[in-house]
RNA sequence: GGCGCCAUAGCCAAGUGGCUAAGGCAGGAGCCUGCAAAGCUCUGAUCCCCGGUUCGAAUCCGGGUGGCGCCUCCA
């Protein structure tokens, strides 16, 4: 298995700490609003890294967090009459309905910042012990990035002159330094500590979680994989990897991976600029695997440019699994073919080369159809065809649908009844070879946006 | 100002030194069909521009042009 760690800049064949095992933390979101489709991206792409790892036969621990204090959440706590906790429950809940919708795995562990306070608390006592943190006389406590002799080693994009773009707190000793703790202001939400009033910084979590929840104790790296979007990249992950080093005498993970932006109109998709698409109304237009497909479908570290013509593009695409899956329907599944398997996890195997992967299943539906084409009652190879959609949906999380209500998504029972009366009407007419009017209602129900197929096992039809 | 990414057919998108540049969508032709749909077969690009390295480059190097990102919260 090739990543590309976006440290070292390159490609690197993974070799996990401890195998079989692989540990892998991915950032999670910030509990504020909906998760937009750029949260969706993410969450795919390293549910798709996690599915991949699996079919290797790894035993993945899969981390992700929920940031549930932070600027943001207090803000919106101001115009709501919620409470914190409320407030975060809620939007944890929404997330999590809205990753289920797009197929991803629940994580093995989803800790919360609130939940984890001891362990940030004791990391940065030590910190101020050792003396790499500080407290201002606002009380606030940074981290002093001039003691970590590695800082800016792992994304290498620090300014060391510092244009910086915000006026920054007067009492900080360098431009990169962070804050670890916040005291306690006005219309804030404080916990008591030992710090003092106040609430953790956000890098801290990441790091103390990591090292509560997840890390190898004794070894040069804590853990795995340590993921998240490109823009986590710098401040964020190059600051958990300073906490962690400075506190715990360990690098966080041996490898770095970050997914592309989704964009619109070829900008980057974020609550700033107004310019988010959120899950639930995705959701409300198209089916959650169509738009899982979608996002998995363009390499994870390369943007994707979001637009309804090639989320229509990439329906088509899934249709013909489905139309493939159908007409193998009601047979069990024998064996995946292993050739099949090893071109799939080897396409898999290079950094999540997707599009390889697409294409040699693209192939796979090809064939199949040729062969059932002229062979339609081959058993056992229909059996394998079902065994090799077996695995896809275990590898992509695509096509586990079943094939027919995969087509009838959106239907009800009434248009349904309606549906299968015009087609019966329409059978009855092609038997008095009154094609004018089968073509009419034909028509018809185009009209009601279904496409009749007429095949040898009688007439079946799909939502369009 | 610092750091970085991207540019392949109408659209989406692999390929990063060497067979005829994957795959999908759209388009065209055919088989099948009462006609369709679905399925199958066939069909399209010399890789943003200029220069260099090399026997050989979309692929490496330099210079342009265009687009984007991080440096503030952000997946």
């Amino acid at each position: 298995m090739k990543i590309f760690d976006s440290s070292k800049k390159k490609l690197v064949e993974f070799s996990p700490i401890n195998p079989p095992e692989v540990r892998i933390y991915v950032c999670g979101p910030t509990v504020y609003d909906d998760a937009h489709l750029g949260h969706a991206r993410s969450a795919i792409a390293f549910d798709l890294l996690r599915r991949t790892l699996e079919a290797m036969e790894y035993k993945v621990v899969f981390m992700k967090n929920f940031t549930d204090i932070d600027d943001k959440i207090i803000k919106k706590l101001h115009q709501t009459n919620k409470t914190l906790e409320e407030l975060t429950n809620y939007y944890i809940n929404r997330y999590l309905e809205d990753m289920d919708a797009l197929g991803v795995l629940r994580p093995t562990l989803e800790p919360r910042a609130t939940q984890n306070l001891d362990i940030m608390e004791k990391m940065i006592s030590s910190l101020l012990e050792k003396g790499i943190a500080y407290k201002t006389p606002k009380e606030d406590i940074y981290f002093d990035t001039s003691k970590d002799s590695k800082y800016c080693s792992l994304s290498k994009k620090c300014d060391e002159e510092g244009i910086s773009r915000i006026e920054p707190d007067p009492y900080k000793r360098n431009s990169t330094d962070f804050a670890l703790w916040k005291s306690c202001k006005e219309k804030d939400v404080c916990f008591s500590s030992s710090l003092g009033e106040g609430r953790p910084g956000w890098h801290i979590e990441c790091s103390a979680m990591i090292y509560k929840h997840l890390a190898y104790k004794d070894t040069p790296y804590q853990i795995d994989i340590h993921a998240g979007g490109i823009d986590l990249f710098f401040p964020h992950h190059e600051n958990e990897s300073a906490q962690t080093r400075t506190a715990c005498n360990q690098e966080l993970a041996k490898y770095w991976m970050h997914n592309g932006f989704v964009t619109i109109s070829g900008e980057k998709m974020s609550k700033s600029l107004g310019n988010s698409f959120f899950v639930k109304d995705a959701l409300k237009v198209y089916d959650g695997e169509v738009l899982r497909f979608y996002l998995l479908s363009t390499h994870y570290r390369s943007d994707l440019n979001f637009n309804e013509e090639d989320l229509l593009t990439s329906k088509k695409r899934l249709d013909k699994l489905y139309r493939l899956k159908k007409r193998v329907y009601g047979v069990k599944a024998s064996q995946v073919e292993s050739n099949f398997k090893k071109a799939l996890l080897e396409a898999m195997g290079e950094d999540l080369n997707i599009s390889k992967t697409l294409a040699i299943i693209d192939n796979f539906i090809s064939l199949a159809n040729e062969r059932l084409d002229k062979n339609p009652k081959d058993k056992k190879f229909k059996q394998q065809i079902v065994a090799n959609l077996e695995f896809i949906e275990k590898l992509l999380g695509i096509g586990g649908k079943d094939a027919y209500s995969y087509f009838q998504i959106g239907v009800d029972e009434e248009l349904k009844r309606k549906i299968e009366e015009l087609i019966s009407k329409r059978e009855e007419a092609k038997k008095r070879k009154d094609f004018t009017l089968a073509d009419r209602i034909r028509e018809e129900l185009r009209s009601l946006g279904i496409k009749v197929m007429d095949t040898p096992q009688g007439t079946l039809w799909e939502k369009i």
